[in-house]
Order: C-alpha cells, then structure tokens, then sequence
DNA sequence: TCTATTTGACCCTC
DNA sequence: GAGGGTCAAATAGA
C-alpha cells in the first residue's frame, strides 16, 4: 500500500521546527533556571505566530519592501532568540563553540543587541532555512532580499556540489597489489553493528540533467562514500555513503544509492539513520541518539530544493510506502512534535510518529540551489562543508576532530 | 599534509 | 554458503 503525499496547505510550519535544535530540547530542560519550560514554550510560540503571521500576509500580499521584510525577520528572529536565552544556557556548552566572527559581522540576524549566542545565531539560520525552502510563492522577494543581506558573508558559498559527495578528490585507482591484505590484521576487527534499527526511507530520485549525469542531485547534505559493492542482478553497483560530518558529531547518517536498471535515469537512494550534524551546535559524544530522522532529511531535501516548497510539491508524485522495520522512536519534546509538523503530511503524519518511518519519496531533481538559497547555503557550511582541503569543520571544532575517529 | 575515493577483504545476517 | 554491508590500505588531488 503507498500513501499519495499531498502538498502542505497551511503557513510555514517549518518556522518554528527548522528554528530548533532537537536535542536542546530534549537535553535543556534541566537547566531551565528561574523560569519554567511552560514560559519558554509560549516564547517560543510567540516567536511562532509572529512568523505565522508575517506569511500570512506575505501569502495575501505579496512585499517588495525589502527593509520592511526584514524588520518583520528580525522581530521574528529577537522573539525566538528570546526563547532560546530562556532555556538558559547551552548545556552542551555551544556558547563555546561560537561560529567564526566573520559569520557574526555579516549575519543580518546578529541578534540586534550584539548579545545573541551563537546558538540563537544557528537557530535562526535554521529557521530561515526553512522558511526559505517551505515558504509560499509570495516569498520570493523576502528570498531575494536575504541574499543580497547575505552576499558578504564568507559562507555564503557554495557547498557539497555533487549529492554523492564525490568531491574533488579521489578518482579511478589503479591498485597495486596490496601486501596488506595478503596477511591478516594484527588485531581482530571490532564487532561490527549490523541491521541497524535507525529510520530508512527509500526516494527516487532522477539523474541530472545536465552537467555529471552520473551524479544524483544535491540533496543539502554532504556525504563520504566509504563503499561499493556489485549487487547480485543490478546491472549498477550500489554505492554507500555516510555522513561526512560522522566525525564531528558522530553522524549515523548513511545513504545507499543504486541506479535503477529499468530505468537509468533514476537513482533509488536509500537513507538510514539520523542526522545529528545540521541542527547541531555540539559536537558527538554527549548526543542523544535521535535528533534529525531520516524522514526528516528526505524532507529537507523536499525544502532545500528549490522545487520543493509545498506550492510545488503539490504536482510531484511523492508516495511513502509503509515501514517495514521500524522501531518506535522515543517520545518527542514540545519542540519536535512541532518542529516535525512543517514536513509532509504523510511524512509526519501516522507513519513519523508512530514509527512507521520506511517510506519511498519521488522527488524532482535540484538544481540552482546554491544560488538561490543563500541562508540554507550559510547553515551548509556551517554543518555540511564536507569539502576537501581542510575548510570543513576543521576550523570551527578542531579540538572535536579526534574524539570519535575510530 | 589532509581528505576523499577506490576497492578487495572481512564480517554479519539469512 | 551467498549476498549485502563495512572496513581500511592505497592512492589521488587540493
């Protein structure tokens, strides 16, 4: 049985879930000091509706004041970053790993007072994000307009140019014969884990057209292959991708991608796991397991596309079919059961949240993200500039590097 | 020097 | 034992 995913209708949900950090919220409360979690939940739903309320109008009334609009963000933005500094302080201690000064120069939401941490700072470029990627049609001069606020910052740039990850490095290897091989380890490999129990989603999703054919479109994650293997009747091999940020935050994220032997121009790509790297402001070892789910990133690939606003998904043929082995995830937070509620319906629907999160997504191809989206650009690469040379996440949390290399 | 890719071998599950 | 998934040495490129 296959559900048929209808577009999202209402406002930008994804407001206040793209804005939040999963694991604060499961891990902050203890911390909470002279206020209760009841009084940064309403914040934070104050927060809500005056974004609710600036699409509204956006939907009814299309702005091209570019300096009303951004006033309107900022409020916005100060209301959730007056949410976030009532959960007190990073438990995790994200106020230590601030991002870069440049980024706080440029970024339009620098707080207004000077004062936001960076955490507010990543929040909000969360929440744009999914403004950006959910918004209405309407949007689209708040969209220019952010781009241009954005133009000077250094991360404006352009991230993960190929979905596989495949960057500039690497290429055909010719081996010699390996000696190593020829005797066995010294030390018996660790037990692997296997079958896993994470979230799995199955997507379809086309070959690009233009450009590396071979290459399935930018999904707005970056990925490391660390396998391939012939599968047993596919005329294609089937490549193996984890996260590239595995390191930094203990990603569990992984993606298998095969291209269709029906059909050579569709990838089917297979995600399992959770992202812990995108919305993170800590790195690994003190993460709760479940933070950013594997639905949750085919969604976001649904709203990093520029084809994937729910406007347009309403004419894409998007089905989830049922889950197959999924366990049930651990109860959400206030915060995640909203955040959730920007995805598809179907997405967050019955199957998300009740654990039944195999599902089979068809999505359009991306292109032009990277010009289009400036803001998801910005939070990229803070989170996802897997690119080689030593730019990633070298720079921000070098002292995490060698924690969970193992 | 560092990071990503390649690819044969190893390991696990069925 | 077969097949799929992962590891890790070798290698390429920035």
């Amino acid at each position: 049985m296959q559900h048929v995913l209808a577009a999202h209708p209402g406002p930008p949900l994804a407001l206040l879930g793209g804005s939040l950090d999963h694991r604060d919220s499961i891990t902050r409360e203890p911390v909470v000091v002279g206020r209760t979690m009841d009084d940064a939940v309403l914040q934070i739903e104050d927060a809500f509706g005056l974004a609710r309320e600036l699409m509204a109008e956006l939907q009814a009334t299309p702005q091209n004041d570019p300096g009303y609009l951004a006033g309107r963000c900022q409020r916005i933005a100060q209301a959730y970053l007056a949410a976030s500094r009532m959960l007190g302080p990073h438990p995790h201690g994200a106020d230590d790993l601030s991002p870069p000064a440049a980024l706080q120069r440029h970024h339009p939401f620098g707080g207004g007072d000077g004062t936001g941490s960076s955490h507010g700072h990543l929040q909000q470029l969360e929440l744009l994000r999914s403004f950006l990627g959910g918004g209405a049609p309407s949007s689209a001069p708040f969209q220019q307009h952010l781009g241009r606020l954005l133009e000077p910052s250094p991360f404006n740039t352009t991230t993960s140019p190929d979905m596989f990850g495949a960057g500039t490095s690497g290429g055909p290897v010719r081996r010699q014969a390996s000696s190593s091989r020829s005797s066995p380890p010294v030390q018996p490999r660790q037990h692997r884990r296997r079958r896993e129990s994470g979230e799995r989603m199955t997507m379809m999703v086309p070959v690009q057209r233009t450009g590396n054919t071979d290459l399935p479109p930018d999904d707005g994650y970056t990925w490391r292959k660390y396998g391939q293997k012939d599968i047993l009747g596919s005329r294609y091999p089937r490549s193996y991708y984890r996260c590239t940020h595995k390191n930094y935050y203990g990603c569990e994220a992984k993606k298998k991608v095969q291209r269709l032997d029906h059909d050579p121009f569709m990838y089917e790509v297979t995600y399992c796991g959770n992202h812990t790297c995108l919305t993170s402001t800590t790195p690994i070892l003190t993460l709760p397991a479940h933070t950013t789910t594997a639905a949750s990133t085919a969604a976001s690939m649904l709203t990093n596309s520029p084809t994937g606003s729910a406007a347009i998904l309403a004419g894409q043929d998007l089905v989830m079919a049922p889950a197959a082995e999924q366990p049930t995830p651990p109860a959400l937070s206030t915060a995640i059961q909203l955040g959730i509620s920007w995805m598809p319906s179907a997405l967050v629907g019955p199957s998300a949240g009740e654990g039944s999160s195999s599902a089979q997504v068809n999505v359009p191809a991306a292109s032009g993200r990277d010009t289009e989206f400036p803001v998801m650009d910005l939070a990229d690469a803070m989170f996802n500039s897997g690119s080689s040379g030593g730019s990633s996440m070298d720079g921000i949390f070098p002292a995490h590097h060698e924690q969970r290399d193992s």
